[in-house]
DNA sequence: CATGAATGAGTGTTCATTCAT
DNA sequence: GATGAATGAACACTCATTCAT
């Protein structure tokens, strides 16, 4: 939880900072205020998204009260609004900085070794399961939400068509070197691929005997044969 | 703080939401309604699962009342405690009935074509897809309630521990028979298999282009695939 | 505080009783609702009346609390919200009651002498600046309210619209008799009469020096002069 | 509890709304503002007063924040108690104006014409009309406020009491120089005039058929009659 | 067994005011 | 003297649950 999230309730609102469209007279004091107290005020603001992330993960979101966010923060009560006009809005903040951490570890490592196809696959399908176990709790938490949130709703259906777009390329970029054989179909291949990789990892968090070896093997194998990928890199 | 826990928390302080000192009356009642159920009651129960049901739909869990409930099935505020001790034994009566039904569609049905393994296998992902396509909204709460509801949560997992089992099982026989080479870790396949079902279903149902044919093609596709099921049943 | 008010929320929000349009197996059940609970449910809410008019009263409206009326009428926090929507709508039911109580007092009385003309108006002014003086701090919360809400706003309208008809009627029909000779614009002479008596009513009740005899005195004086009206009843 | 004890009683139990403790640092810094005014202190004061003008016309007292105010002067929050203990100092400040600009417009000006007094009572009269209507909102504004505020009321009495000594010395001058034959109780006359030009100059404000005219016509009538005033200037 | 009024703990949100910078 | 982040008391309103009738 460090990443500033650029989805400020300032920008939302349409409102600048200060409340007013700048006129004129103001070109000192809005130099001023891209200065001014931002280093307080962003680091308050990351306390309190810090704080939500432990709250929403120990009590869920339903239950989480506002007042039990503050106190982890160590800040007053009414300085949460100054930040969030609302808890959703914290929620949102939290899952946006959780969703770049996702981003950042699911993509595609300088030490992937060049030519091992299957091998990048499955330490690809590694990384995901690890970075979802350790965010698992915010990513039932998110299921959770969306079912009553429309907002959270069309932030993860987007996550999750970016998520399948990107595996679709990578299915036609392997077809395209010869190295897989997929169906016409790659849309629909794609999209079960990734639900099978993201409802596996979840369970997986809830099973005592996880192993992530054995799972990733698995999931990677299946994959594999669903298009019809060469075990070993051709052009290599 | 889950739901029941919250629940089980009042009852240890004897300090009830409604603010009176519970005296086990209508609990009483209840238990009394459970044994000599008359006609009349078991259908209002059941007017109350039809109504909850409902009302679940159309505002999810946490924002549906009790007297959203009681409203649509035309009975008394108070009444409703005669029936179930709280808002999440609907919940749960709800869940077990679609759950029957559910099992009821799934489970394989007769006029299965002997010998066609494949097309059996097809025909039983359809079904599958397309009551979980009826009953998708319920199944999204299921999720969400579960998040915060240990009770809740223990039915899921034995749902799909259950599923899983039944899955090895096929594969196994259909190994067995010679009719498919599974890998050696048919647990983990299993799982895998089943969280792509579920979580593709669940997924389809917010796509507006969804296509049962596609899906439950694709589908099979990748399930043959990765159990290695031969396409034309060989001993027939 | 005890004429029961017709404006309940419940008609407002077009909801009947029960919150469901009856359906058909309902006859019973509307009878019952009839008579079932209106006893108990009544007193409940003219007691909550009652607090809130001597709330209002000692502390006015911006400065009374939901809880300080609850209190007074020694109910719990929520049954406030079985009877009224919110603040507003109790302050709406006093505001009527005591305009049904000052509509009363104000009406022609029986023993009003036959023929005494200016006798009469001088006791229909004394009986006016007499209910204006008891419900004095109601009717200046009235004003101070309707500079904040428009639905206090049109109810003061209509109040004072319906009090300039009725003097310009008397007016006409004194003119008619002979009794009176006043100018054309009755109307705006109507409104300018009814302005002075609600607005010195008003400020005599802030006067430590008020005497009722001296002003009802001067006020119809005024009045009379105004629509030069015969001191003595010329038909009798 | 009034908008002053209520402040009041926070300074005295040292319990400040902004939750620390006073210690008087803005207080000193508008002690010496008030001392030696600025330039710029000054334009930002008339700043402040004039934005909280415009915001208390919108939104009326209580529902005015300080936060619009400041956004409306394009001057920072605090800055606020640079020049204003409080809220209700603004409001103050804005009616002390407003009492000046009308105090002024209804003081009688030099091309009345020598002799005609029933014009010149007609024509005081209009400009009361016109200056009132010109500030209605704020007058109304006052009248809520002192509802709440003892120290607005008290301005508010002395106001009134001011403008009906006024009258009363006019009626008695008209009297002594033959002018008019007033009745013995020309305090409670001047009253009720008062009564009558102010209620009707805030009602006609929220009548869409306000004709200037009619009305100062009828109350120049209905007044001239209340105390004999002689139509044509006898003594001229 | 039905009814629906009564209960009251719980919580999100506002905003006047202070003060460190 | 200006700034605006921080403060926290205050309050309206909700709703699961009880129980007298």
């Amino acid at each position: 939880m460090s990443i500033k999230s650029g989805t400020g309730n300032a920008e939302e609102k349409r409102i600048t900072r200060g409340g007013h469209i700048a006129t004129g007279t103001s070109a000192e004091r809005r130099a001023k205020t891209a200065k001014n107290g931002t280093q307080r005020s962003a680091s308050t603001r990351q306390a309190l998204i810090d704080a939500a992330h432990d709250v929403f993960i120990e009590m869920g979101y339903f239950d989480a009260r506002v007042s039990d966010i503050v106190k982890r923060a160590d800040v007053a009560h009414g300085s949460f609004y100054t930040y969030f006009p609302s808890k959703r809005e914290v929620f949102q903040a939290v899952v946006d900085q959780v969703g770049v951490l996702i981003a950042n570890a699911v993509a595609t490592q300088p030490d992937d070794a060049r030519g091992d196809v299957y091998g990048n696959l499955e330490r690809a399908n590694r990384r995901y399961l690890r970075v979802h176990h350790q965010h698992s709790r915010i990513l039932a938490l998110v299921e959770q939400v969306a079912t009553a949130d429309d907002e959270i709703q069309k932030t993860r259906l987007a996550a999750r068509a970016k998520h399948v777009a990107r595996i679709e390329r990578t299915i036609s970029h392997l077809a395209d070197r010869g190295l897989a054989e997929p169906d016409d179909d790659t849309h629909t291949t794609a999209g079960a691929l990734v639900s099978m990789l993201s409802s596996f990892a979840h369970w997986s968090t809830l099973d005592p005997d996880y192993d992530e070896d054995r799972v990733s093997v698995a999931l990677t194998r299946i994959w594999a044969r669903a298009i019809k990928l060469r075990r070993q890199s051709a052009t290599t």
